[in-house]
DNA sequence: GTCAAATAGTTACATATGAAACTAATAGTT
DNA sequence: AACTATTAGTTTCATATGTAACTATTTGAC
């Protein structure tokens, strides 16, 4: 006799979208207690450095859209940068609201350090795969992040 | 004259572990506003129903085990979940410590309706990508988490 | 059997996070 | 110019989360 309670099956460990946020999960814990650890910077106040290195002078919206990040924890994380002595923000004189970052002598040092640091991380993941593999995988994030757009219509 | 500031050059989009949290966190908070929505289950409660459902009996520290929580977050869930009348628990007769968790009829209800629908969310996922592609990502996402794994040397 | 160590689970506390309300400045309409 | 709507960013408040301390029970050593 077939067991007619259970219909269908579900087994949490091969469930895609579980094995992604234990996958990312891991490996961003990770790397964030380097940076924790050397530097005393969160994930959040990472990836503002990490955009503000790259284009000095961005203001705090456009840092959110870049890092995915909203509006308030791109403010608490710029606070305590601020307060770290890492950033330094200046108030754009074409517009009162918009602020215009920047890192501070200091920040610049801990951005050079920590740059090749993260690229080492990446690397060190990443080698894991061959170069065809990387190539694929970004192929498959990009279809899946696609397929999992907000702004698709409801599942 | 090439410059000389800019060492290494670190582009967020870019970076695989950003990629990957952001995917992530887009197709979790994406799935969880249903179970929301339907059934007014977080992602830790679904969690614990899905194992709960698949292995009657349970413990809380088997779900831990099985579901990727910490302790802490498993007893809160099961603690809501009881409180919802989804779930029940007795304590094991052969160690006191021990909890066993069962799904009452109403948990088991939404069970048999919450597994099709998370089943069905993932096929629409994976359907973006072939049969061929979705082996792929097993594959290279099962590599990924080895070269990941805590208790590897230090990065 | 008694006592220290380990285990299952809960509680307390401190911190992190997100939604909504708020302030300040600008843009657009009349 | 005056008034409304929009935008940039901050603050507030309520909730979520993690660490550490705690309780209860069991296990193991003697």
């Amino acid at each position: 006799m077939p067991d007619i309670e259970n219909v269908s099956l579900l087994r949490l460990r091969e469930f895609l979208p579980y094995r992604l946020s234990v996958l990312s999960n891991t490996i961003s814990t990770r790397i964030a207690s380097l940076y924790d650890r050397e530097f005393g910077l969160s994930i959040w106040q990472w990836r503002v450095m990490a955009v503000t290195g790259d284009r000095p002078g961005i203001s705090a919206t456009e840092i959110g859209q870049l890092t995915a990040m909203d509006k308030v924890a791109v403010s608490r994380a710029i606070a305590a940068m601020i307060q770290m002595g890492y950033l330094e923000r200046k108030t754009s004189e074409t517009d009162g609201r918009r602020s215009q970052l920047f890192l501070t002598p200091a920040g610049r040092d801990v951005y050079e350090l920590i740059v090749p640091m993260a690229l080492g991380a990446e690397q060190e993941l990443a080698s894991s795969l061959t170069e065809e593999e990387q190539k694929q995988l970004e192929r498959l994030m990009g279809k899946l992040a696609d397929a999992a757009s907000p702004d698709r219509p409801l599942w």
